[in-house]
DNA sequence: TCAAAAGTGTTTGTGGTACACCCATGG
DNA sequence: CCATGGGTGTACCACAAACACTTTTGA
């Protein structure tokens, strides 16, 4: 028997887009104008193509959505109940994306109502898309625990100000200056530029994320 | 536009089991006897009915090659890129299941040809299932640093003596006697039995796994 | 000269790791 | 009584957390 005897479920990609804007977390959500959930907001997304790979399907929709696709992007579960569309049997591969904040100005070039939402201030969501977009959250939490993807919500530039307040952000606590840039420092992720950047106070030096750091630390064995 | 205007991916469950066998980690794997790869080795796995869950596909295809279903099972990652299946498009979840070794005794059972397979002589695989394996034994050995998930591999009652050749085993390296109790403990994953195990030696108190245990610590912290 | 933010070391406490001996049973 | 595996406590070291003042610039 071959793979065509049988009724095929569909296959979606929906993009959890996450940025930071206004000193808070936040998400890209589109209001549907097509039933179901006609007016709900939902997570981007769409159809895969039948020759089109899934990540390059989700970099699609991000594409689309905001205009870049050369960000962090990374597979966080697949979404298979029955009944989850009421169009019918639809298996979800979900994805999360973090935009580096001064590329996030523009939401969406099509006609569909688009627009940043902070984390704590959701609307009602569509489908299973309150589950999916709680997971990419839980996941981006815990990541940031183990491995330097907050950088990938900053600029290339930055100052280590600007790098802690994003981790506090994150994280929901404060954090101490100086254990802050010790720990960065150990970690070797980040490297100075010869650049500063004037406001109030005092000019403070702009820093880059290294490239080749590829530190994903092994986290502490708890068990035993 | 719906759905149903396009062509579809097949989408198919590929669970790697494993156990542990001879103080060895174990995988079974299935001598594919149809096209493509026959002759080769594979994950078992199969297509996703259109009126069944993902993971109940998944439980499903454990069962049918190990007559267990009530064992630890977590969707790992989807692969769905172009060419990886030569019949077609092909979309695979796959799952990880962990089973405990006393109940591991029969690997399949219908014609096909199945066995266990230390996962250090692999022979070659069908399809891009060395990666998925290779994927599945990192999560593995991951996850059980900061969660419970060595327990699924024991049987209900265990010695701590045992419990910690497990621990090497999955983790490969020699482990400290009184640090590893210590740990357990602390941890309050376990509670004692009133029952012995007799062997060579002096008897050992049996354990088992609490239930209630649902301590997945938190790793520490690295970034920053 | 004042406000505002940048930058910089030390002390203390907790937790991880290393390590050796006595105990209970069966043969 | 001997072999075999079961069971137990402490000392040291490394790293994380707490904590306050000086520096540089622009207004």
């Amino acid at each position: 028997m071959t793979a065509e005897d049988y009724p095929k479920p569909s296959v979606t990609v929906d993009v959890v887009i996450i940025t930071l804007r206004d000193k808070e977390l936040q998400v890209l959500l589109i209001k549907r104008d097509l039933a179901p959930y006609r007016g709900k907001w939902a997570v981007p997304g769409g159809f895969v193509h039948i020759d089109e790979a899934l990540e390059a399907a989700a970099r699609r929709e991000l594409r689309e959505e905001t205009g870049v696709s050369e960000v962090y992007l990374e597979q966080l579960y697949t979404f298979g109940e029955l009944g989850r569309d009421p169009r019918g049997r639809v298996i979800s591969v979900a994805y999360i994306a973090l935009v580096p904040a001064p590329l996030a100005v523009t939401a969406g070039s099509d006609a569909r109502e688009a627009r940043w939402w902070p984390i704590g201030e959701l609307p009602p969501l569509a489908f299973d898309h309150n589950q999916i977009l709680q997971y990419a959250l839980t996941r981006l939490r815990y990541k940031i625990e183990y491995s330097p993807v907050g950088f990938r919500l900053m600029p290339e530039k930055f100052t280590l100000s600007a790098l802690q307040k994003a981790y506090e952000i994150i994280l929901g606590e404060p954090l101490d200056k100086r254990n802050f840039r010790r720990r960065i420092n150990e970690a070797k992720v980040i490297e100075p530029t010869d650049t500063y950047h004037s406001g109030e106070g005092r000019p403070a030096r702009l820093y880059r994320f290294r490239r080749d750091a590829i530190a994903e630390v092994k986290a502490r064995r708890l068990f035993p």
